[in-house]
DNA sequence: TCTTGAATGTGATTCAAATCACTGCCATAA
DNA sequence: TTATGGCAGTGATTTGAATCACATTCAAGA
């Protein structure tokens, strides 16, 4: 992990502008926040935070993505919440509690911008407009979560792998010729840890995936959904 | 269902005490809420409200209980949450969307508090104190959609049920002389629903639960934690 | 380029929960 | 009081994912 500096040195003159929770913010306010934001760059498969640590910082997406998992009681990962751009994590923490109750590590290399607790909480003083905006983070998570227990308790395997296939497709597709493709490259045990499951048999539903002409796997790398309507037949069956 | 008029017929004079919401509102504050509330009456089993209905108000719990669930694509329920008093639903629905994503039951005979959805969007202009609090029902949901989606994921299924033994004990238990007992009567089904298993099994390994001296389960109905570290043990293995 | 370790595919086997099928129990109402 | 329907306990059987074991592929680094 290396810190790069203020924003400033962004690509982008307002990096946070990508950031849902100042979409609606004026160039004058974004400065502002841009000028409390440290900008991290991290590798595929580091970790930017771990379960138990205290935490002190907003981090926010800026280029890549995160998992957000659990260990479990049986030593597997469990993902809670993906991140892609745009997305943030440490918000509802900054108000209650104090240390991670997850991990969070990066699947790809990603640019990490990191607001300071205190420096967020000021700007939540200064800009109160900033409340509904948190708030329906909040409730996103809630959806993802209840989404998520209800795609756990399927006793259907090939029910669950299809809703996680539509997941992804939704939250990280691609159009492409041959279909929807899935860019994201997640292990099959990262799958496998993201619905219960084990990496065999992701790996054998899969390859049937395959057979019945519903995905086509490309260099064993990222996933394109080729009979979408079917899949997500199969999903809500 | 009946509605019973408005909260100044609670035996108590401010039932909207009970509600975290509120529970730091001066004797006047709460007055002016308790005149927007409208008072129903449920009985067990009868449904509160269900999925796809549109919502228009605040559920507050003043007695009783309410299990929050969804029909799985199988058919079976899948709770959510179950809520007791002071407990409510409804806060983050009011801000964002506008069908319910699931159904409320009663768990027993229950007296439930409703503000309507536009008193209720005055009530926080007028305080916005209330925002804070909002924000920690929210952060609680979270919290408990996490356990919950840990709890789905461990394959060892009496780890799994131990963990809601616990987690039931934890939010409605009484300490009794023989042991901490969950008053609450949930069907072996309902069980099932939660933690994604069968009744059978429920019934199988709670029989088993009692063979081995770690709970007691009387006259069929509610069940009494009798070894209360042993069960932590084994949610935790 | 070659080396090495991680990730993957796949067969054989195990095992435990789902399923099926039935009995018994209890509460409620006729 | 008896009848009825929902809930619970339990045995026998099925089933399909986990597990184990190993071959293979792939990717990053020396």
């Amino acid at each position: 992990m290396k810190i790069i500096g203020t924003c400033v040195s962004c690509s982008h003159k307002y990096c946070a502008r990508k950031v849902s929770l100042f979409e609606n913010f004026s160039d004058e306010m974004l400065s502002q926040v841009t000028s409390l934001i440290k900008r991290i760059q991290i590798d595929k498969g580091q970790t930017l935070f771990s379960e138990g640590e205290p935490f002190h910082k907003l981090y926010i997406v800026n280029g890549g993505s995160l998992k957000i998992f659990r260990y479990n009681k049986e030593g597997k990962e469990q993902i809670l919440y993906i991140l892609s751009e745009g997305e943030f994590i440490g918000d509802i923490n900054l108000l209650k509690g104090d240390v991670f109750e997850f991990s969070a590590v990066a699947l790809e290399d990603s640019h990490i911008c990191t607001i300071s607790k205190d420096d967020f909480d000021a700007l939540i003083q200064s800009y109160p407009e900033l409340i509904p905006a948190i708030m329906a983070s909040a409730y996103d998570r809630i959806r993802s979560l209840e989404e998520l227990v209800q795609t756990l308790t399927i006793k259907d395997v090939d029910t669950r792998l299809a809703k996680l296939l539509i997941h992804l497709s939704e939250e990280f597709g691609v159009v492409t010729k041959d279909g929807t493709e899935i860019p994201l490259k997640l292990t099959r045990e990262e799958m496998a840890g993201y619905i219960g499951l084990t990496r065999e048999t992701i790996s054998r539903k899969l390859s049937g995936f395959q057979s019945n002409g519903l995905i086509k796997i490309v260099d064993n790398q990222s996933i394109i959904i080729v009979n979408y309507e079917e899949l997500v037949d199969l999903g809500e069956l």
